[in-house]
DNA sequence: TATTTTTAGTTTGATATCGAACTAAAAACC
DNA sequence: GGTTTTTAGTTCGATATCAAACTAAAAATA
């Protein structure tokens, strides 16, 4: 590793980003109520462009999380009554998850909350040089998506 | 936010690298055995970089977890005998946490395993860019830590 | 059509994570 | 030097998260 100065790039980036998110995230948590928590947000915004016969398993591919928390997720969200779950028509098996008024009315509040905080990012110096790698963290993305599915290893001991 | 172009932008930036974190921890969690979990990894890895003399508090500052958390995560590390927890000659209350040798061990087994995916997504096509944004992704993190000391706004229903 | 396999969701048990309360020790202050 | 405040770590109770086992329903297949 210390030898090799593209592992070594590699490595910094993810460190980079992964801190990045956790500041990014404990910064959305900070503004939205009571226990909600950034991953109930995005189950909300993703139902909001996208919502229509959603079902959890859904959800949980999208958002790469167990369907148990899924599960969980979806509880919290019907406590506060931003989601209503129905039976699915076509699978006795399966759920459709949909957004109620209140979820839709929280949504754009807690949009609205995060505009400053998203503006003066974007008014930061360092902020065209990111959106101009926008693509290239996107292709990233990908990259390791298509990773996920295909990789297989595991450690040995 | 619709017609906040910047405010947008920064929002997807923050999307994309959420995204990007939960793969490449995915990605790092395959890799380490048993329970171990990418932080506890983060937290050798700390500790062999600038490993003399830091206790749990400080380990907690620098990965911005709870107190409670670390305490956790070093116990976890303590069974798996990859660190030893000392009292603290110099303050009554503290400890010092310290790598063993089967901490260090691990530690370089594990980034082992971690350069041939660190090396592929270096040969990808779209690292050279997030190479050269590296330092505006460190500005950025710098822009948010700062943010987080001073910001004390609150959510208001 | 009957059996097998796959899939959706839940239950169970474990770890990760947080915030708040608690204890003990250090630091600050008078 | 004694009191107050701050700090380090732990304990407690809650939620988040995962993996594996389980149930019921759909799909595949024979």
């Amino acid at each position: 590793m210390q030898r090799d100065g593209a592992a070594q790039q590699a490595f910094l980036l993810f460190k980079e980003i992964t801190i990045l998110s956790q500041l990014a995230a404990a910064e959305f948590n900070r503004m939205l109520p009571g226990s909600l928590h950034v991953s109930h947000f995005s189950i909300i915004e993703h139902l909001t462009r996208c919502g229509h016969g959603q079902t959890p398993q859904d959800l949980a591919r999208v958002f790469q999380m167990s369907k148990q928390n899924m599960t969980n997720s979806i509880a919290q969200l019907r406590n506060y009554g931003f989601v209503e779950v129905h039976n699915n028509p076509n699978d006795g098996r399966s759920k459709i998850v949909r957004l109620t008024e209140d979820g839709h009315a929280f949504r754009n509040q807690a949009m609205t909350a995060l505009v400053p905080m998203l503006s003066d990012v974007a008014a930061h110096d360092a902020f065209a040089e990111l959106t101009h790698a926008l693509p290239a963290l996107q292709t990233l993305r990908e990259f390791l998506d298509a990773r996920r599915q295909s990789d297989t290893r595991t450690w040995s001991t």
